[in-house]
DNA sequence: TTAAGATATCGATAGTTGTCAATATCCACA
DNA sequence: TGTGGATATTGACAACTATCGATATCTTAA
């Protein structure tokens, strides 16, 4: 808050104007809040980083406890709603879970934020 | 999880390898994280619309509660993570509080999606 | 079939968050 | 100075979430 021009220009403007639409509709809104709610954890953050970043692609659910430095059921979870939200897909191989990231779906939940 | 290309596939790659170091920091992750949770909300979403989408630039608080359908603290609330975020900028003039989006900061934080 | 290991789920708990009524604060105007 | 109105803050409560230990599920190998 910082100039003061006071009165004059306030005036100037009608406020408290008649409710107009909102141009993200409710659904959207919910839908979208939905994804950054994923989004809004630093743990989930690092993992997505990991896997976005893996050089051949897709990372094993083995290579993600360690360096996150959280217990297995709790990565297990973040895992869980990455997944969920459409950011991170996955694969059952045999005793392994491999995750790769879906570009497409980061990107096009970056496209909303312009 | 859809194929069954098992043994084979699965012990062709070395799994739970060495931790690596994570692409993103814990300050970074932190700091991003802080920001989705702000967007995390489905009325912050809309009022972010409503600003970012002002035809004269910037709303004044009065106009964003109606529309909103919430009570005049909770929008109040709403409005002050939003700026504490970062993502709006605000002004009072005279009884008035003027809201308006900060474009650099919404963009910055679409970038690190990408 | 049994054993061992990787991953997911369950149950519990502490901490966080969205919401509103009540109240405080701030400002213009009489 | 005081009154009315716009916005912010407070306090309380219900709902949600991150976390972990314990356990279940699934898969390979013996």
């Amino acid at each position: 808050m910082a100039p003061k021009n006071l009165k004059a220009e306030a005036v100037s403007k009608v406020c408290c104007g008649k409710a107009r639409d909102i141009p993200l509709s409710e659904r959207d809104a919910d839908e979208l809040a939905a994804v950054f709610t994923a989004l809004s954890d630093p743990v989930r953050l690092r993992l997505l980083s990991i896997i976005s970043s893996a050089s051949e692609g897709e990372v094993c659910a083995c290579d993600l406890v360690a360096p996150i430095g959280k217990s297995q059921p709790t990565v297990s979870h973040h895992l869980k709603i990455l997944f969920e939200a459409g950011l991170v897909d996955r694969e059952k191989r045999g005793v392994w879970v491999w995750y790769w990231a879906v570009p497409e779906r980061i990107k096009a939940v970056a496209s909303r934020l312009r």
